[in-house]
DNA sequence: AAAAATTTGCAACTAAGTTATAAAATGCTA
DNA sequence: TAGCATTTTATAACTTAGTTGCAAATTTTT
């Protein structure tokens, strides 16, 4: 999916060096379009060479303390995380409530409820997430 | 905050019992205008009377199914609970990332997003959840 | 009142994530 | 390029949220 970005460019422009277990844990996300479990990228990389989930946790916190991974979260499970990238801007998220599947869904135009939401309240909103339960259409030809 | 609500009688009507447990549950979830995690309605039950942990997650659980609360999910943190009675339809939350307080934001109209975010996918689509983060207006007002 | 069913408690467990500290790797300066 | 400082990764131990299996207690039914 992710091709496109030069991630240890990236990197190096914001003060974290290229590390191979940085790249890969980038490279991971950006391999299918979809939010991974930090367990999910542990096991992924560990195909290929031994990690610790210490190592994976810490990267994805300061990788997303950059602003280069967003953090979703799921009903009631672990969170997930995604590239953040320009070419990967803020979206819904569709939960499958049988398999547990997370899909990114399209960009949609929120100018309208985020300014609702906003509003009144006195809060200063820095960012809005959107996540829809249901049945994924995998789940729902099985049934 | 939920005087509306008798909730022996909405129990009875769903197949479980109105055991001074649940009763006490639910009137903990109605006290205040705000979602409950786990662990708070534990404390404040044991307060007036000794309670285990795993009964408040199973009576949780069952309200839950019951369709009687809703489950709120937060930034990392642990599931919180809220009533989903007449008097408490499903709205937006607001979590500040100072410290964490989660607020119940007013319902806003999202047909057409709904609309627009269910279409093109073929999954059957229940929930919506709306989760906006920021700092709230004490917080704000403290740094 | 006895039997059956439901509800709650208790102990042990799992999974996600964190903390403290040590080891290894990398970059910098002489 | 050797030595020192800094950064990065590993390891072990821990915490917190939530679950499971089963026993005790309570309530309902007969």
């Amino acid at each position: 999916m992710n091709d496109r970005c030069n991630f240890s460019e990236v990197l190096a422009r914001r003060l974290l060096r290229p590390t191979p277990l940085r790249l890969k844990v980038l490279e991971t996300l950006g391999s299918e379009d979809r939010p991974w479990q930090a367990r999910e990228i542990l096991e992924a990389i560990r195909a290929g060479r031994p990690v610790n989930k210490v190592s994976i946790y810490r990267i994805l916190d300061d990788l997303t303390r950059l602003g280069l991974v967003r953090t979703v979260s799921s009903e009631g499970g672990p969170a997930y995380y995604e590239l953040a990238c320009e070419h990967h801007p803020p979206h819904p998220h569709f939960q499958c409530q049988a398999c547990g599947a997370l899909q990114c869904l399209e960009p949609v135009p929120l100018e309208r409820v985020w300014q609702e939401l906003k509003g009144p309240l006195g809060n200063r909103v820095d960012r809005l997430e959107i996540r829809m339960a249901g049945l994924c259409h995998k789940c729902r030809d099985i049934t």
